[in-house]
Order: structure tokens, then sequence, then C-alpha cells
DNA sequence: TTTTATAATTGGAACGTTCCAATAAAAATC
DNA sequence: GATTTTTATTGGAACGTTCCAATTATAAAA
């Protein structure tokens, strides 16, 4: 059974030395692998390591070589279980790579995100993934260069910040799940959610707008509404949709949490979602199969996208000099039940 | 305009003590806040690291003081809402007491927990926020006792362990549930989902007795049915329960995901859920609002455990030598429409 | 003024590791 | 057995900070 040092006092290499009768420097040796050292003489250092009750200090270790082996993740929003996935994505590939993560979640706040990257920064973190809260500004990012970390901008693209970055394709994806709602048949469609300022939305709504004009499809400005990519955020747009004396009959929405909120509010209306109305979402997240009905959306893989980011990032710390690399990944259509398409497959059976 | 150092070589404290004309325990001094510094200094120092870019080193720091401020995360499962609602709030605590938190899934590998929490150890986490995977022994958490390290152990209590604790009222809110039920005059109620093994299993299941039996029901071990707490384990086991010749009327299930679960076995089952059948869960999540009909379950405030959580650790953290402290959460009954009190409340009113 | 107390500042020794150059031991060559 | 080569091992100087004891500058008291 091994025997701890007493309670306090840190068993450092030093210790170990002693113990084992050999200097510091072959135990620093057998730590790391790195020169040559007898199979005797390395057991029987492990051995005394594993007595005493050694951990290695990688702050001391560092202090030489700065090779921290930790990277920070700072998250917009882990509440939303799209960033949540991704988080996991991130986490697995990093402790596969041994390195070790800190998480931050700004909840949309720069000044907290400011706080956090400044506080990963000096406890040593190689490199940053950051996903931007809302009004963060390109410069806010100058000093990654500068310092020389490492830092790559995930899930909504900053313009004007020349960094990595790991991004679904919005636009393609929300072109898609447009087209399937005309093709269903569809002429005033909704686009729900979001606000203007939001890069995302930007490219959504662009993917929405291309559709609808490749289709030949004229859009009503009315149908365009803002809101906090919440889902009250949905159910509030939804519900002032709803209100209109024209009422849309297909309702694209910014993500799966405002579709649910939208569903929500149109249960509310005494609609039945996929026969009264289409309802689409974005994202397809774990929520967006359990819904009912099931939502149809547009699957961007978040914990895809976080296994991408983490990657991407470890090639940028071990190769400083790289290039900014961006990843766009895929965005397929997912067909459930809100949009309707299922009935009506049905019925054409029928 | 901040004109930082060459890209690369990291601006040490002595580089901004010589660019300031003072000596580098002036510039510690500034930095720590401890010693009597002149304001005028203290100013020309503070703008010489801005100037420079300097970034203050904690790594080094820590190397003499041991006061890391950074503490670890560790969850079983970041993709059950849940434990993302929980670290939320440990975030949330440990970000204004200037925390940093290291977060790592172990997604139910008690090997993986094994690593990460050395990893974190190496790294010089003070302490640890432990959501234990599924087979972790009390043993595994020996180390924290010896090394002196601050360890607290959430919602999963660990018999044997004697570390401070955070968890919800498990046996008390599962019993509230039953009641309920129990009150809407249900007499076969059955028990769904989880593993015999898990401790909050047999916490909720031992609430769900006590209410039974309190209430002279008796107990049919045919309606005690275990699966994985997945949605696909609820739907399995409530397929299994409904293919009985003597169906329950109630179904209490471990938790929110099983009872959704659940609630798709009952409707493909051709039960209007509420109506022919009454089922209920356990945490409240954010999708216990969402699905259709809405569930009724216990709500624990996930977020609410974590900043306990949280407080506790730092508690302990500064103070090693208090004993081992435990909070037991809140959990109070949400009644929704799955259990049809509602659809019973109208008809009384009608 | 001189003395005394107080406020500011400072060099140098830690902290636990890595790395380099130097040495010691062992193995291979002559 | 003497020499060279290779393999193992080792002290000591970094790394960037804090802290202590010592020093110097300033203010208050005499």
């Amino acid at each position: 059974m091994p025997q701890p040092q007493g309670s306090k006092g840190k068993v450092t290499i030093i210790e170990i030395a002693d113990a084992a009768g050999v200097s510091k420097s072959t135990v620093s040796l057998v730590l790391t692998g790195r020169g040559a050292v007898k199979p005797e003489t390395r057991q029987h250092v492990l051995q005394t390591m594993d007595r005493l009750g050694y951990v290695y200090n990688r702050g001391a270790a560092n202090l030489r070589n700065a090779q921290s082996r930790i990277v920070g993740l700072v998250l917009n929003d882990l509440s939303n279980p799209f960033f949540a996935e991704f988080a996991i994505g991130v986490e697995k590939v990093l402790q596969m790579a041994g390195y070790v993560a800190f998480m931050a979640n700004t909840a949309e706040s720069v000044v907290r995100q400011e706080q956090v990257m400044r506080m990963m920064r000096e406890h040593g973190a190689g490199g940053i993934i950051l996903c931007p809260a809302l009004d963060t500004r390109p410069e806010h990012l100058d000093w990654a260069k500068a310092a020389g970390t490492a830092l790559l901008v995930a899930i909504r693209r900053l313009p004007g910040a020349d960094t990595s970055i790991v991004v679904p394709e919005n636009l393609l994806g929300a072109s898609r799940v447009t087209r399937h709602l005309i093709n269903l048949g569809h002429e005033r469609i909704a686009f729900l959610g979001g606000m203007h300022s939001m890069v995302v939305r930007q490219e959504r709504h662009g993917g929405f707008l291309a559709a609808m004009e490749a289709a030949g499809r004229n859009v009503d400005p009315a149908l365009n509404i803002e809101s906090m990519p919440t889902r009250d955020g949905g159910f509030s747009a939804m519900s002032a949709v709803l209100s209109l004396a024209d009422r849309p009959t297909a309702v694209v929405c910014y993500n799966d949490v405002t579709a649910i909120g939208a569903m929500l509010a149109a249960a509310r209306h005494g609609l039945v979602v996929g026969r009264d109305i289409a309802i689409v979402g974005f994202d397809d997240t774990s929520e967006a199969r359990h819904v009912s009905p099931a939502l149809t959306t547009v699957a961007v893989d978040p914990v895809g996208l976080g296994e991408r980011a983490a990657a991407l990032l470890l090639k940028q710390i071990n190769d400083p000099a790289a290039e900014p690399e961006s990843f766009i990944g895929p965005a397929h259509l997912v067909i459930r039940e809100s949009c309707g398409a299922y009935q009506r497959a049905l019925a054409a059976a029928g």
C-alpha cells in the first residue's frame, strides 16, 4: 500500500531523488522520458514515486519550457444544448491529446469574456477556442497575435479577425431547409428569431433569401421577425407573426431553441404544428428529436464541430507559424414531423 | 496605443522593472497590492505594464505560495442538460471569486475520471468538484485526503467517502411526486428507469416506496423496472410495463430524460399521456417544460446546486481544516400536464 | 537640527522543474 | 590491458514570481 507523505508538504522531485538514491536530474529524465536511463533505475524511481505519492508539478515544469498543455474554451451560452455538445467534442479531443481544458461561460457578456481570457492566459493556456459573445469586436482579439497565443473562433464568425475559424455552413443549410418548404408547396414563409446584428443570423437569413429568390417567391418584410435566440424569444416572435392578418403557412427559425418556442406559441394559438403550419429549426440539438412533433431541422453536428475546432487549435499550437485555417462544417437537412412532409407523404400514398 | 513586445519573448516582471526604473520587488508589490508603494510609483509601473503588454504568470507565482485559484469540475455526462446547468452554476460562482475552472467530461468512465483528476492535480487545481462516474469507488478518492486537496462530491452521493457533498433531496422529492399521484387516485403505480446500482435511484425509489407504504398501497415488484437513464432506456422500460397483463395507471420515472422516453412509448401504444396514463419525471430540466404534454416533475434547481457546490468548495479550500459539509438541496413538485391533474381539475370545475 | 518613527524600496534566496555541460561507468575496439 | 566509444548519471544555472530582511527616503517628534 502506498504510504503517502505527511498531509501537507508536497513531495518533490528532490525528495524522490533522495529516497531513491539518485540525483534529481535522473528523476527528471525518467519523468520526461527524454534521456537514456537504465531500466532498473527507471523502475526503482517509478516505484519510489508511487510509494511517496508524488504528483508532477506542471507549473514548475512550464516555467522552463513553456509547453503548458492547457487550452481554454470560452462559450457564450452553455445553457444552449448546442454549445454543450460542442464542448463535449472539444473536450474529448483535448483529453485524448493529453491536454486539459479551462472552461468558461460568458453568458454573452464581453466584459466577462475579456476577464476569463485574461485569466486563462495568466494561467498559461497555450491556446483558446472562443465562441464569441454577441458584441465582440475583432480588435478585442488583437492581444492573441501579439502574445503568440493560438486563438480559434468557433460557431460565430467574427468578420475582420484573422484567426482560424470553425463554423457550420449556415447559408447553405438555411437555403436547403427553405427549399424543402418551398417544395412542399409553401408560398408565404417567415423567418423568425435571432437579432439582426448576429452574424449567424445574417448567414442563415441570407440562405433563406437565396432559396426564396431562386424559387421566385416574393419575400414579405413583415415576415422577418427578430428576437432573442431563446425559447421565449421564439415564442413571442411566433405570436407576433400569428397576429398578422395574412399569416405565413411555414416558418424558418433561427435555431432549434427558437423553433421550439415557436411551436409552443403555435399550439397556444390552436394550430397543429406539421398540419396547420410548418415550423423548421436549425442545429439539430438532441431536443429536436424529442419534442413533439419532432422538429425538422438542419443538422450541423455540434460534437463534430467541437472535435474539429480542438484538432485545428492543437495543430495551430504545435506549429505557430502556420496560416489561420478555416473549417466550414456540413449542414444537412433532417426531415421530421414539424414541417408536415410526413403527413403529406401519407396523404399522397393513401 | 499599447506597443506590445516582439511576438514571442514573454515580457516578465524584470523587464517591467527595468523599463520603469524600479526593482522587480516593487513591481511585485504593485502586482500583489500587499506592501506599501507610493501612488505615483504604482501608477507608473501600471502604465509600463500596459505599454509592454505584460501578462502575469500565475504559474511562477504559485511556485512560491501555492495558491493556485484553479479548481476542477469533473462531470459524468455533460450531454445531460441537468449537468450542463449544474456546470453553469459552478462556473458562475467560481468566476465571481476570481477562480478559473478546468472542466472535463468523463462520459461515465472511471478510467477517464482518474486521468483527468490526476491531470488537474498536476496542473495545480486547489480543489475538485466531482460528479462521480457510475462505478466510482470511495477509495478512488483517497488521494485527496493524503494530498490535502479539497474535494467535493456532487449530485451522486458516494457512500463511504467522507467528503463534502451537494445533492438534491432525492428521497423526499420522489415521495412527494408519488404522493401527488396517489392523491389523484392512482392505485397501481410503477417505478421506471435507472439501474439498481445507482445511488440516486436507490434514494428516489426509496422515496417512492415510502410514499406508497405511507398510503397503504401495495407495491408490485413487477412494476419496478430498471433501464439505462436515457431516453431509449425509458422507452423500453415503458414498453415492457405496457405489455403486462395488469398495467399500471401511473408511472414514476427515474428522471426527466427517462420520463420523456416513457412518454414516447406510451404514445406509440396509443395512450394519451395525462389522460390514459400518468407519467412523472425528476429534475425539471428545461426539456420538461417543452415536451407535450408538459412533464410533471420534481424541480431540484441544478444551477443552484452548482452555485452551492462551488461556494462550499471555496470555503473548504480557504479553510482546509474545516469538517466536510453537506448540502441537501430542496426538491419541490412541479405540476404540469403529464400527470393528468390539470384535466382532473377541469372536470371537477366543469 | 537631530532623533525617532514610519513609509518605500530593494537585493537575494527560495519554489519545483528542465536542460546543458561535465563527469562517471560500462561496453566496444584495438 | 589500454584506449576509444557509448551509455548513464550528475551538479548547477535557468525559468518568473514572492517573500524576507535589509536598506534608504520621508515624515513626525523632539
